[in-house]
DNA sequence: CCGCGGATCTTCT
DNA sequence: GAAGATCCGCGGA
């Protein structure tokens, strides 16, 4: 898909999209895009992949222990992004849900390229198929340069955004447990697009 | 295709 | 001092 198209035919997702419960926001990103300017290029991907991490009784989420340094964004306004460093080498970007004041967030798991797969091949040149580029947390940060100089920023405009086609696009959506977690395990606070090849997790 | 272990460092106990 | 919202390369089937 070419980059006019997608701004033709897609709008940047307004604030009080996010400002609802975590897990409403983590569904309905499924089937949006995230646009992203690095190096003077244009990179797109298709949400396919998100989970949700809850601001109550879910041990699970940085936000559980309460407002710390790397935290404090969640309990911020949302539409902000959250970026942390994983296993002291990998990042994770998560957007911010849920009202002012109140914890939760979205984890980004995986995308569909859509536009400016050359530059996602060389910010992650270990990708052999266009699948290995996005489909996991890290490969998608990866993959789009996002990196904690990224922490707290605002998704409605600038460098990185979400946007939502204008047109509706069906998809069935799976939903189930998160990966790579030990405490929480049984809340269904995963959703990937069903028979997605870019899922991280098939 | 599958399972295993190493890399590497911030955060919280 | 240990665990962690992960990825990759290796060896074997």
């Amino acid at each position: 898909m070419t980059l006019r198209q997608l701004k033709k035919e897609t709008r940047v997702l307004p604030r009080a999209f996010f400002d609802r419960p975590a897990e409403a926001v983590a569904r309905d990103l499924l089937g949006t895009v995230l646009v992203r300017r690095a190096n003077g290029a244009t990179l797109a991907g298709r949400i396919v992949e998100t989970e949700a991490y809850l601001g109550q009784g879910d041990r699970a989420a940085h936000s559980a222990r309460g407002v710390t340094e790397r935290t404090r964004v969640i309990f911020g306004p949302p539409a902000r992004a959250y970026v942390y460093l994983i296993y002291g080498m990998h990042y994770c970007l998560n957007l911010v849900a849920e009202p002012e004041g109140t914890a939760g967030c979205v984890l980004l798991r995986a995308l569909e390229p859509l536009c400016g797969v050359d530059e996602m091949r060389r910010l992650r040149p270990k990708a052999r198929r266009d699948r290995d580029l996005a489909s996991g947390p890290a490969k998608l940060t990866q993959a789009l340069g996002v990196t904690l100089d990224d922490y707290g920023r605002d998704v409605l405009r600038g460098d990185l955004t979400v946007r939502a086609f204008h047109y509706p696009t069906m998809h069935k959506t799976a939903i189930g447990p998160r990966i790579g977690i030990n405490e929480s395990r049984e809340l269904p606070l995963r959703f990937h697009i069903a028979d997605n090849e870019h899922v991280s997790v098939r």
